[in-house]
DNA sequence: TGTACATCAGTGAACGCGCGTTCACTGATGTAC
DNA sequence: TGTACATCAGTGAACGCGCGTTCACTGATGTAC
């Protein structure tokens, strides 16, 4: 360290040697803290510990880099449910139960990303390599309902696609309303988790992919 | 009219005559238009053709007009809400069906207003009153969910506040994914309300309310 | 290994802008008598 | 009905602020020879 001080970061000489890296990081902690809107170029500058005009070397503007984040956030989504998914293993029941924890648990880890992804109101149309990744995303979702419909004979076999708009849905109104960790937040009787779960299970036994008890 | 002209309103002395009204109308068009965040205190002045410090004289400062928009919001929601219940007329499952039906419709009417509600991030804490119209909104799912949940015997009655919770967070998803007017929003194969419809289709034969098909 | 030079990531000063908020004020309205 | 006065919703000018963005610049790094 020489002689600025900076945010979290360690070094500073004349160049600063990972300033892309340093804005995505300031970017999300100030949206973690203020929500989207709360985020600005200069204070991102200031907590790398560099000059306002230094961004502009790595972003044309401000909201490439929230765009930047929210392809980013999509790609540790995509990633995180895949692995909770794990190629339908140990069962495709478990599998899928864990995909939805998957999905909770990065809303609430990660709500700053979340927040880039899905409420910065960053335009889809004009970014198709955002659009895509948001469509990563949902596909581990579809794959996994697919699978999941496989146990069912075909003549009654439910449309994944359906099933998975339903699930992503859910998922996302519990993370919203429940499980997000701003002001707005409303309080439960339960935990988002169990809720998602307890939904999702009364949802596949209307689908009747799973039988049971109508109530407990 | 007299002299400065105005967003659409129609006159002007040196008294407004309803200033309080007329900006709030300005936010709901702004907010609208750009999100929560687009809105500015001085903007709606502009609009409502009065000079930028005389909204002060009927709001505390920007978040108390925010705060008012969501609360005028939460009210004219569990109005509609309860007017689609109309007292469980035809009969239950119908005018289960119409709540839905009026939640998707008031997120597509009334972005603003929905804008307001749930993104702006208005601290619940601290303002009871918001607090208990949201309340009250969600109430109406519930005694419907109550009603509803009746015809069964009380053996394999499911919970009707966990139902209702299911029922809310299914549709605020889908609004918030689907139904909204902003940049955002993702393309669907279906209608919002087909999506909704079906996934509650689904849920209450999970839960045994109604029988039927497994699949179409 | 040493020097010349191109490249590039930073600086810092400056800009115009719109915002939120305050202040002493003034014009219109309504009420008492 | 007319006048005096209190009340109150507006004005408009001013403030300090932080933002986004630009510009000519400069220090550090890496490469060619």
């Amino acid at each position: 360290m020489r002689w600025s001080e900076q945010g979290p970061g360690q070094r500073r000489g004349y160049h600063h040697g990972n300033l892309r890296e340093a804005l995505i990081e300031a970017a999300l902690d100030l949206i973690a803290r203020k929500g989207p809107a709360g985020f600005t170029f200069a204070e991102a500058a200031r907590w790398a510990g560099v000059s306002s005009a230094a961004p502009y070397r790595h972003f044309r503007d401000r909201d490439a880099l929230i765009a930047d984040v929210a392809l980013r956030g999509f790609e540790l989504f995509t990633a995180r449910l895949e692995e909770a998914w794990n190629h339908g293993r140990p069962d495709a029941f478990r599998a899928f139960e864990n995909v939805g924890h998957a999905y909770l648990g990065f809303a609430r880890d990660e709500p700053a990303y979340y927040s880039a992804m899905f409420e910065a109101g960053v335009p889809l149309d004009g970014n198709p390599e955002l659009r895509e990744a948001g469509e990563a995303a949902f596909a581990v979702l579809r794959r996994a309902a697919e699978t999941f419909c496989a146990r069912l004979p075909a003549e009654k076999r439910p449309p994944a696609l359906m099933m998975s708009l339903h699930i992503w849905a859910l998922s996302h109104g519990i993370a919203s309303l429940f499980a997000r960790g701003d002001a707005g937040r409303r309080s439960l009787p339960m935990t988002p988790e169990e809720l998602l779960e307890a939904g999702v299970l009364v949802y596949l036994r209307g689908l009747g992919i799973i039988e049971g008890e109508t109530t407990g």
